[in-house]
DNA sequence: GTATATATTGCAATAATTTGCAGTATTAAA
DNA sequence: TTTAATACTGCAAATTATTGCAATATATAC
């Protein structure tokens, strides 16, 4: 520590800049935020360890990568692709009909699904999803059920054994599913091995599924496996349905929208 | 205090020029606050602190950083201002050590108890209280675990078999149980099935049992049986501990405070 | 008005946290 | 296996936080 120096940066925005840094590339490496930060590398990965502690990011050997799809701040990302999304909650609305069961992933679309439902649709709600149940409150003939497990604080879900062991007993109707990677070949993926556990027990248990995706997730794949392509019934995105790419998943019976 | 001085600045401006500082820098030091407001740090601190109290803003180590709400509102929903049941929590409080893992039923007076918790300490919480959750997202050092169930909209707790299950599978060090009828010979007991089912689960995962009550539960009893009344360890009351009704208890081998 | 209680403020001593560094263990790659 | 990089551990120095206390200011009662 410089006396002479007085250089005060508080933790609080070494994190920021961290965070900050980790939704632009992707990744950090301890060695160009010590070098950004002017701290020693053994400064920034306790740092990187207190936030993954948060659950705002991913330590890995050398760095860190982001823990959750997309902007890392949940106030940023609910306004991140607003509209967008929109049309893809819009359009998928039209799947649900009065008495279903439904699974809501943790995701801001399926948020922002939640947020147009019509406030007298009577449905059965089983989701991890704080900002979703709240969003249900309103609705009288909406059920709620509510998966219990680790609290993710980071983005208000459950995560965990138990939540996968909740989802487990259920035989939905349908499951919506926020934004991950599809591949034709590969599968869908997800960015986060717990998050991906919890979808995967999600599908399992939905007699169809729902994903809804942006024109860019299309063809990429992440680190983990949530399930087969096949298994989606209908794939919906913000861009019109005659595109040459969609042929690939039509022909494997899935519905594009 | 420079008596030759007389600059008299209130306290409540200091806190203006503080908030606005911070509403410009998004940060705010100690170091640079005591230079404008020409107090020692030590006051500095101490209005942070104050101000971090009425959840103006987030204090940290060598200043302080703007309060970043989460994106729920359950914790706006709790009703403050019951004088006596912010006693009973400042009492209850003394009770827990850090490292413990406690269960926090979901009236409000575990939510009181919440709301006092320390920002810093370390802790495993068990609920099934959506605003209780809420309230702990910013003590970083309490992990979450929540029990799933179906939700209860008016209160926002979940209810019923799955609730109760996962309450089972826990050894807690305390159980914090919101203001029940307690009677000598009939037991504890609340005015609802599906609660009292739920909280009879708590008390039974629990070594230590904390009971809040005011004095006008003692000695009544309600439809709904949750335990015998010599399975609590301890009645938190807002009455001094000489009243002679206390008698009965203590003879039970339950601490009254 | 005075006197007493209450709150605020600064100061000093002590406790806790943060940070960098050096040494050691562990991991990944050649 | 060997080697280089990264991670972990303990420790010391610097910084910040907390606590008790005395001095002063403010409020309340008399």
């Amino acid at each position: 520590m410089q006396k002479a120096e007085r250089i005060t940066m508080l933790k609080e925005e070494r994190f920021q800049v961290i965070l900050n840094q980790l939704g632009q590339d992707q990744k950090v490496l301890l060695s160009g935020l010590s070098d950004i930060l002017k701290v020693s590398e053994d400064t920034v990965r306790r740092d990187i360890k207190e936030l993954a502690d948060q659950g705002l990011l991913k330590s890995v050997r050398g760095g860190a990568v982001p823990h959750a799809p997309g902007p890392h701040n949940f106030k940023d990302r609910v306004e991140y692709g607003n509209d967008q999304k929109k049309v893809i909650a819009n359009k998928a609305l039209r799947f649900l009909k009065d008495g279903q069961v439904v699974i809501f992933d943790g995701g801001t679309s399926a948020m922002l699904i939640a947020q147009a439902l019509p406030k007298d649709i009577r449905l059965t709600v089983v989701t991890n999803s704080f900002p979703i149940a709240s969003i249900l409150e309103e609705h009288d003939k909406v059920e709620v059920l509510f998966a219990g497990g680790r609290l993710l604080k980071s983005s208000f879900v459950t995560i965990g054994h138990e939540t996968i062991q909740y989802f487990k007993k259920f035989r939905a109707d349908i499951c919506f599913f926020g934004i991950c990677s599809i591949h034709s070949e590969l599968g869908v993926t997800g960015p986060d091995y717990e998050e991906s556990e919890v979808k995967r027990a999600m599908v399992e248990s939905s007699r169809e599924v729902i994903a809804l995706s942006t024109i860019e997730k299309l063809g990429t794949a992440e680190a983990y496996y949530i399930c087969p392509t096949n298994q989606l019934t209908t794939i919906v995105t913000d861009q019109p349905d005659d595109m040459s790419d969609f042929n690939i998943y039509k022909e494997m019976g899935i519905r594009m929208v």
